[in-house]
DNA sequence: CGAATTACATACCGACCGGTATGCACGCGT
DNA sequence: ACGCGTGCATACCGGTCGGTATGTAATTCG
């Protein structure tokens, strides 16, 4: 019962912790004695599990930002009957925008910003995860114009894209300015943006 | 000739060094010592001119990034005869948007990510910063909506802090994919956003 | 049941980091 | 011309960083 050695675990432990640390402070100026401290681990049990900071930091990219990505955006855009209805819901979503999360941002932009221009495989990694996303809105959209519902003059890939990085830029934003408010109204202006998009029927 | 003795010019070279590498590695991960080594300087120079580190990032702030934004953004649109006109194109530039800079990504996007949970001062200061930018692109809108060229029922504080957000998210997409093009994609579905508050004349 | 491997804990290391104390030469004011 | 403050350079410090070598239980496997 007192669970000793479930190394499967502690790995997920550690990850865990990892990402709330990477997402206080970033991952360069993240501390591994932090993230030692928060799961009561020792140095030996992290360096068993990961060879490297960096590797820790990789490992939360993949496990950690990549599936909350496609659990929460990705899913359910693919398993969406109304896939243009889902999408602008998707953006107008008043769950999951804590004030901590504006306070902290989005942990995928946060990470592109910091590690895309300092590091190679950092921004290979996320870079997938961010085509991922922007393909799950490419693909709704593409969709969303086979049903008719969208003109068909519109470029899904570049809409998608921009979608992308107007969401990213909308909590860049909110997150400088600690403005739920802010990220509201920004949102709503990119569900604008993509009913502009859609068959004036 | 040999110029020794030019306390203001050495400031200045001082801020020039902090800024490329702030814009290079972010300001927690700058390298007093780097900045040091390119200017051929030693720390009692720095260390006089500058309280400390953090005191050289918020110089930085206000004395590069600031100013280069009032020149580039605020004043160009304030002197513009046809400001949506002038908007538009001012999205559409293609001046200085070299690999470089797409590279290390835009230095306001950058420190804003990076400071803003951190620091309340760096926060506060680049919020300003923030703020003047909308207020620019928000004057500029106004003053379309007056002269007749925009709808009238378009929210010109909301669509200018929208833009401002999307604008920052595609430098900071961009700067992920590493790719101009991507850039550029993405900025012109910004200019089609712009062109949907016209009015259909 | 013994041996080998796994899963950690402990102690320690060199490399930087930002910051400071001190020294000194130039230039300006008087 | 002389003194004093400004404008730097040099040397040094404590602290934190990621990483490693070693030790030692617990688990697994033959």
């Amino acid at each position: 019962m007192d669970a000793t050695r479930q190394p499967d675990l502690t790995r997920q432990r550690i990850l865990e912790a990892g990402f709330a640390e990477i997402h206080r402070h970033g991952f360069q100026a993240a501390s591994v004695a932090n993230i030692l401290a928060d799961t009561g681990l020792t140095k030996g049990a992290l360096y068993h599990h990961f060879p490297s900071k960096k590797d820790l930091g990789l490992a939360v990219v993949d496990e950690m930002v990549g599936v909350a990505l496609v659990e929460r955006y990705v899913r359910p855009l693919r398993d969406a009957a109304h896939p243009a209805q889902a999408l602008i819901e998707l953006i107008g979503m008043k769950q999951g925008i804590s004030e901590e999360f504006i306070r902290l941002g989005c942990p995928l932009n946060n990470l592109m910003q910091e590690m895309s221009p300092v590091d190679e495989a950092f921004r290979d990694r996320l870079n997938r995860i961010l085509i991922q996303w922007q393909e799950a809105f490419e693909e709704a959209l593409r969709r969303a114009q086979m049903a008719g519902e969208i003109r068909g003059e519109v470029n899904c890939h570049a809409a998608a894209l921009f979608i992308v990085s107007a969401w990213e830029g909308c909590t860049g934003v909110a997150k400088n300015m600690q403005s739920v408010e802010a990220f509201r109204a920004c949102m709503s202006q990119l569900q604008g943006y993509v009913a502009s998009l859609l068959k004036t029927s």
